[in-house]
DNA sequence: TTCCAGGTACCCC
DNA sequence: GGGGTACATGGA
């Protein structure tokens, strides 16, 4: 079995890089290590701490080679950033963001795939965590194509646009969407009408995150909540600030903001070019211990 | 049983 | 442009 090993990383604790809500398909092990699949590539991460003053530890990719990992995996795990800066930064005369900091400092934006969180966060809205997880597995097993067996599990990839334009309402409803079905179809559609490359290049840091909202705000069934998501999570747009439910009761119960109007000026004022990364921070504070 | 979830489309004014 | 409301589903 391939294994990478890197030795002296900070900033990176799986239960808090998998379970803050961004990604949907990293499953947690009995070990505390994450196995999940991105673009058919299987692989399993842990981490293990070293030092307990700077949380230095080394991070154990296994199922992944080293070419894999310098031409896949560093990207998607966003290794390359400091994100001990950014917590500096975001820390600074805020003691909301520096308890936040505090919790989650393991957090980590993962770079990933447009086209799979544009379908991701559009089944999210108005759901529960452990729904949509279930209902993006459904449709990979159902929809994707077999991409091998890791543990003895097996994995499937995640559906591409062609296979999902010409579902019928019938051929989805395994996948207990409910009515959000229609917007999948009629996503990976537009997404082939205007070519794969259009979704993509978004991504392109000429392109502003107003440009790239107003073209993904174009998608039935995304409003500003889930396009920031997508802008945030898939597009480097890292000045989004994503307000759901949690957000808004963070910011209420320890900024006293109200309206969304009110956070979206705050967020910008506040945080700048890292309100993407304060809104994780926040995010998981707050959803990490209402959860008893 | 009723409430709620990483909200949005649609309608009304 | 702001303010309501319906929407499928299943877990708590």
């Amino acid at each position: 079995m391939s294994q990478v090993i890197l030795k002296h990383v900070r900033d990176f604790l799986p239960d808090h890089v998998f379970d803050c809500g961004q990604a949907f398909r990293w499953q947690r092990e009995e070990d505390g290590s994450y196995t999940g699949i991105v673009g058919g590539r299987i692989a399993n991460i842990r981490f293990d701490q070293q030092e307990e003053n700077t949380g230095e530890g080394q991070l154990v990719l296994s199922n992944v080679s080293e070419s894999e990992f310098s031409e896949f995996w560093k990207h998607y795990l966003d290794l390359d950033r400091d994100y001990r800066e950014i917590q500096n930064v975001l820390a600074q005369e805020d003691p909301v963001m520096k308890a936040a900091i505090a919790f989650g400092r393991g957090i980590r934006i993962l770079r990933q795939d447009p086209w799979e969180t544009l379908i991701s966060f559009l089944i999210s809205q108005n759901n529960h965590i452990p729904r949509i997880r279930k209902c993006i597995e459904t449709l990979c097993e159902c929809f994707g194509k077999p991409a091998g067996t890791y543990r003895g599990r097996a994995f499937y990839s995640f559906p591409e646009p062609e296979a999902l334009s010409e579902l019928t309402a019938e051929d989805l409803a395994v996948c207990r969407l409910g009515y959000r079905e229609q917007y999948l179809v009629k996503a990976a559609r537009k997404v082939l009408e205007d070519g794969p490359r259009r979704l993509r290049g978004m991504s392109d840091p000429e392109i502003s995150g107003e440009e790239a909202f107003s073209y993904i705000t174009e998608f039935c069934g995304v409003g500003p909540k889930v396009a920031n998501c997508i802008l945030l999570f898939s597009l480097g747009k890292y000045d989004r600030f994503p307000v759901d439910v949690w957000v808004k009761k963070v910011m209420k119960n320890y900024y006293g903001l109200e309206t969304p109007k009110e956070i979206a000026a705050f967020a910008k004022k506040k945080f700048g070019r890292y309100g993407g990364f304060a809104q994780q921070y926040l995010f998981y504070y707050i959803r990490e211990s209402e959860q008893e």
